[in-house]
DNA sequence: GTCTATACCTGGATAGAC
DNA sequence: GTCTATCCAGGTATAGAC
């Protein structure tokens, strides 16, 4: 791994852990092992740098959503497979931690993926809920827009309760929660074509 | 109001702005309108005063709750007014971002506040969803700790897509999605005794 | 209780040598 | 491409005068 690459996946790593304003530049070079001159010779600045670096979690994080999501499966199955990755609760989100980082969301620049991101990742779970009540899976009654905004909430929610608690499973607890909630809105267990012959 | 009073409001509000990390001494100093050396009086240092701050944000969210949580209405209709509670979305919580602080959440002093109000709270709703499980109210399925602790998760992570898309809004689509999606385990609309004699 | 002076460290960046 | 030197602002705190 080049410099450039070491450069950026250390910014990831810090933007995470603590955050743009608590990630300094010093900090970056000395977990990258690159120095002061190679930083500035890659990147213009700390802002620079971080676009990279918030650019390609947030792509990340549509990627791995957009796996699960695609596929097999009912749409209340793939939602819940969703849901239900893996994560690490206790280190949150890193893209939806940026959220709360003053000088990201005041740059539009720094802003954009994660607001591209969540855009993206609550139509995309819409569109799947939409596709659940057209097939008779789920409950007519339920708002496909709201609903997927409520889900998407309750997993950037779970990292909050999670890390205020220092209890991992906490988050697991409210994502069953949600995924609770959903059961009493599924109309039938509707099979899926099998396509192995 | 005295200075140690307004060395405390303007730390929560820098706080709630900036987190922990992004308040500095100085700036708690110029908005309190207190020198140096009242500040350095009044509180030994930065934990100490982001302490006092911090208790009382917690204290504030906890009594907020409390009033809308006791009293009149139905279990719905009381959760339901929690949930809808005014709440300037694009700020986010003044409680809920400081998970987000490295810095609070390694301090068992400062975290404690969090931790403990957060935790009431997702007892309390869990218990007034119980509440509603026995009179009837809400489906048998239902479980009370986990659906708790997916709503509290839908109010704090509806900041979080809020202050993405920069959009107040949005906050609100997604509580509308978790009542929608809390509708749908209500049983009978319970009558509630009415004491007015 | 509050003020001013002082101190030392870190943040974020530029300049020019290699 | 990377290194070292250098710069200035700001963060956090102490000391002692008033």
């Amino acid at each position: 791994m080049d410099a450039r690459e070491r450069l950026i996946e250390s910014t990831r790593e810090l933007l995470w852990e603590r955050g743009y304003v608590g990630t300094s530049p010093k900090a970056i070079q000395e977990r990258s092992g690159a120095g002061q001159g190679s930083m500035y010779h890659h990147f213009r600045g700390k802002p620079d740098l971080a676009l990279a670096a918030i650019s390609r979690s947030a792509e990340d994080l549509r990627a791995r959503a957009e796996a699960e999501l695609t596929g097999p499966g009912t749409v209340v199955e793939r939602v819940t497979a969703y849901l239900r990755l893996e994560r690490n609760a206790l280190k949150g989100c890193p893209v939806g931690r940026l959220t709360e980082d003053p000088e990201v969301i005041a740059d539009p620049h720094l802003n954009r993926p994660v607001e591209d991101v969540f855009g993206w990742l609550t139509d995309r779970m819409a569109g799947l809920l939409a596709e659940g009540r057209e097939n008779g899976e789920l409950d007519a009654r339920l708002d496909p827009a709201a609903t997927a905004a409520a889900l998407v909430a309750v997993l950037q929610g779970s990292y909050v309760l999670a890390r205020a608690a220092g209890s991992a499973p906490v988050y697991t607890l409210a994502i069953d929660g949600a995924l609770g909630l959903l059961a009493g809105h599924v109309r039938k267990p509707r099979r899926v074509p099998n396509h192995s012959w």
